[in-house]
DNA sequence: TGTTGAATTCATCTACTGTTGAAGTCAACA
DNA sequence: TGTTGACTTCAACAGTAGATGAATTCAACA
């Protein structure tokens, strides 16, 4: 078991080439988004990128890791009970939306979703089993899957009004305003009356 | 055996390469959309797309054309006045999107303007003047348009999430249960409080 | 009928893509 | 110090993309 050699390095260069990743893929999407540009804006040769992922594939999905974790995220959510739960979701979504290091993975994972078909069967199954599921069960409501999906619905057309088309005025509103708009629709679809 | 040549009793190729592009755009997204690809479905020769739409994005400006008319679909909708407006929006919202002929050019509109800056530009700006601008000219509530991107928020989210993103139970529910969960948001956006 | 110009095809050009295998460089260990 | 293996680069392959210009076919009109 004793190895010898040069030790791994300190992945200085993989992160670089990670962050030039995420940075790439949020803004062109996957498919303008090439190894080749990516290696130029890491400073580094194109087949460290195979070197370190493989493929381009293996390079998105390495990117694509979540900048946060959903099983920490979404009891910190639902713990504290229904009261209140619109809100906290509206805040936590925009929390991370609007944080500039988490901004670029969310962009790029929905870019990639809305035009690779594989992306969207990797974020339906994350949103499926991860935050839907999860949340599902922690609710104690009739229906609660299609509420949590009625939810999504809102989350992903906030997300694609506000950072990707960025259809103003909702584009450049404060986020206060965004959670008083949003905290009802979000309660009442997971509390209210469905009908 | 092919002759070459102008070929004898054509239909109108010109709009089975469009119907062809739709399709392709709208499966495959814009950049995974190839000329030849096109020209292969139409059965036709790729210059032939270029002789009739110079570029690939002169073909997909061109497939891009609305399947409705918003100048007569948005009177429809506002002009019985504010009362079940919400119920009327998200009735021809999902009536445009459950029929055949205008799904596959509205999902490849979305598709697009999530991973194309330049198309986003294009549904930014359509969304902008011709839907959110006209409603809000006849809407007779404060903040109006902040009102109405707050539906296009949930519209598109909606969009995302049952046809493109495919989230079950929302994916499969059925329209007039959608109508009677998302009627009531879309009527609080427009005239209710919004904090 | 002869002419014209649009419709259609062919063969190519240039550019760029993801990927690969071999070779060079260098820090850490025996 | 010599060996090792990870780090890094170089050069090239094979494939495909959008685009172009010339050549061919054909329908319509004077």
């Amino acid at each position: 078991m004793v190895r010898s050699g040069r030790r791994a390095g300190t992945a200085d260069t993989r992160a670089a080439i990670l962050a030039a990743a995420r940075s790439a893929f949020g803004e062109l999407g996957y498919d303008r988004t090439t190894i080749r540009g990516v290696a130029r804006a890491a400073e580094v040769d194109p087949a460290l990128v195979h070197h370190y992922f493989g493929t381009k594939e293996g390079l998105f999905a390495a990117a694509m890791e979540l900048p946060f974790d959903p099983s920490t995220v979404v009891p910190m959510i639902v713990g504290p009970g229904p009261d209140g739960i619109g809100q906290r979701i509206v805040v936590a979504f925009l929390g991370a939306w609007d944080a500039p290091a988490s901004r670029a993975t969310l962009v790029a994972m929905l870019r990639g979703a809305a035009s690779h078909e594989q992306s969207a069967a990797m974020l339906r199954e994350f949103l499926t089993r991860a935050v839907i599921g999860r949340v599902a069960a922690a609710l104690q409501v009739d229906r609660a899957e299609l509420r949590v999906s009625l939810v999504a619905s809102q989350m992903v057309g906030l997300a694609m009004t506000r950072y990707i088309l960025r259809i103003d005025p909702l584009a450049s509103a404060a986020p206060e305003l965004v959670v008083a708009a949003l905290a009802p629709t979000v309660q009442r679809y997971l509390t209210g009356p469905l009908d």
